[in-house]
DNA sequence: AACCTTAACTTGCATTTTGCAAGTAAAGAT
DNA sequence: ATCTTTACTTGCAAAATGCAAGTTAAGGTT
């Protein structure tokens, strides 16, 4: 996309996350607590890794989230939202709300989308508490989605 | 975007509206009042006729606009957002509060925001009353955004 | 009737973004 | 010293977008 079509707020927010893979990534750390390069490697949609490290890098330069070493090996990155990425949780919410309305093979989780219709405060409250915490309660193991 | 990637409410949407253009036109027909083609042309962000062609026959195809024959000219053509369209108003709005909040440069126009913010319910009903009245309030002139 | 204007598109081609398969670099384990 | 794991990069094909020009159809003008 041609950057600084204009500074319309919709369109501020397309150059910021308006491609195919951006707002795939916030969900994954935010609603699936992924954390490394390898484990949104594995999203259900097979990003394609350079596609993969091409976003990661692009987020962080937007400043909506931030990379640094984990704690417990050295040769593991940990990515995480930061606030201007956790403050995105609002429109990711109503998004995925519309989707479960209109989609009618929708996949949604019933719980989280209740959740996310009775509670939104409650739920991102949680995942900036998760978000804040060190990188051991990353996702493991095969069933990570 | 390859289709069908999976049926999660997030990638449901990136699907439907997820490209560079669609929100913005859902922008131009729920804010600016656009009804027409040739308004719709007239975005500050300068669609290319082939693009805005293309997305509104998608639009169409997965129901959040609608067309119709002008009832005062036969060959104008008017544009208009169903029901489905006008549910995405929670998310768009969403969208537009996050980058007026990041976006340094900001060009929203601070009453419209501080409308949204304060009370979303009642611009989504003067939209939704906009919307349904016939095309002749449809924006004309110059200063058609 | 022949021409002119307007509105809504389509077409052809260049550029950019995305997708796929394979390869590389560096850290730590064996 | 070699193997494995993790995080990437590279090269190329395919798809989406961008730009300029052309087409079609309705309605008005002369």
């Amino acid at each position: 996309m041609k950057k600084n079509r204009s500074h319309c707020p919709v369109n501020y927010a397309l150059e910021v996350f308006g491609d195919k893979w951006t707002l795939l990534i916030i969900r994954d750390l935010a609603l699936f607590n992924k954390r490394t390069y390898g484990e949104l490697r594995k999203s259900r949609e097979k990003i394609a890794t350079n596609i993969l490290a091409a976003r990661l890098r692009s987020m962080e330069q937007e400043g909506i989230i931030a990379k640094e070493i984990s704690p417990e090996d050295n040769k593991v990155y940990l990515y995480r939202l930061t606030t201007k990425g956790l403050d995105l949780l609002p429109a990711l919410f109503e998004i995925a709300l519309w989707s479960t309305k209109y989609d009618p093979e929708t996949a949604a989780p019933p719980g989280i989308i209740e959740r996310i219709k009775e509670e939104p405060a409650a739920v991102i409250n949680e995942i900036i508490a998760a978000t804040k915490s060190t990188g051991n309660l990353s996702c493991k193991g095969e069933d990570c989605q």
